[in-house]
DNA sequence: GTTGATGCAAATGGTTTGCATAAGG
DNA sequence: CCTTATGCAAACCATTTGCATCAAC
């Protein structure tokens, strides 16, 4: 049950490293140019074994595609409610751990995960309403 | 577009409260018997319409699935990493506004959402790891 | 009566799986 | 060699959609 190398692996995560936030199908499909043999469910089966290992994120804001984040450090996300993108958060002395203390629910609390939402500035420019 | 009152909305409003922070697959399961004719897909349809209209809350956490929630009042989840059975979390003093407005990430931020994870009081009964 | 809502069934689309083959260690 | 990983295609399953019919108002 030991983890192997793969060629497949190590393109997947320049992939995830090069895209921003992105789903498994936008790697794949980022991918497949150059790799036209590199399968999709490969794909499916390489970032779900990064999450479980922890080596990359599993984003599950709202939307209905799981994204990919390579970046394990504890950060917050924005999400674009109008195109749907997203991008880390820098936050200014969120106090994580306070927050976590103060929760009450009978949960043994491991963690959290905080998602903003609004519009980027693309879409801020695009758009009026 | 004038939105109509259905026996099948009111049918749906309330198992969305009798049950708790049901899947759309869950609100059909518990109608269905009573409701035979019911069709699933009236349950998504209005489902997402009591989302629409900011009458019930959707909740997109980790987890293949959409949850609901008729409590639309601003208040934080926790998820159970074993179970994935969704829970209210009470919180003393969290600073939303605060934090909110620290956020930088070149978004308009229109909000955030919390979610806690940890095991509930069942899992972490039922289970030593 | 008008027109939005529902029921049904078929289509969608992201994700997973079974299995034979390939390749890491 | 022994086993895990991959490729391919089919299976899954939550969710959506087209369309004819039904029922609010």
């Amino acid at each position: 049950m030991q983890e192997r190398q793969t060629k497949q692996k190590q393109i997947i995560y320049e992939a995830l490293k090069t895209l921003d936030h992105p789903t498994a199908t936008e790697v794949y499909s980022y991918i497949k140019e150059a790799n036209p043999t590199l399968s999709r469910a490969t794909v499916f089966r390489v970032l779900g074994g990064f999450a479980s290992t922890g080596r990359a994120l599993e984003l599950r804001l709202a939307g209905s595609e799981v994204r990919y984040d390579y970046n394990v450090a504890k950060h917050c996300h924005a999400r674009c409610v109008r195109c749907g993108r997203v991008a880390d958060v820098e936050i200014a002395g969120l106090p994580m751990e306070g927050i976590q203390a103060t929760a009450y629910s009978g949960f043994e609390i491991e963690g959290c995960a905080v998602e903003f939402y609004g519009k980027c500035q693309e879409c801020k420019v695009a758009q009026i309403n």
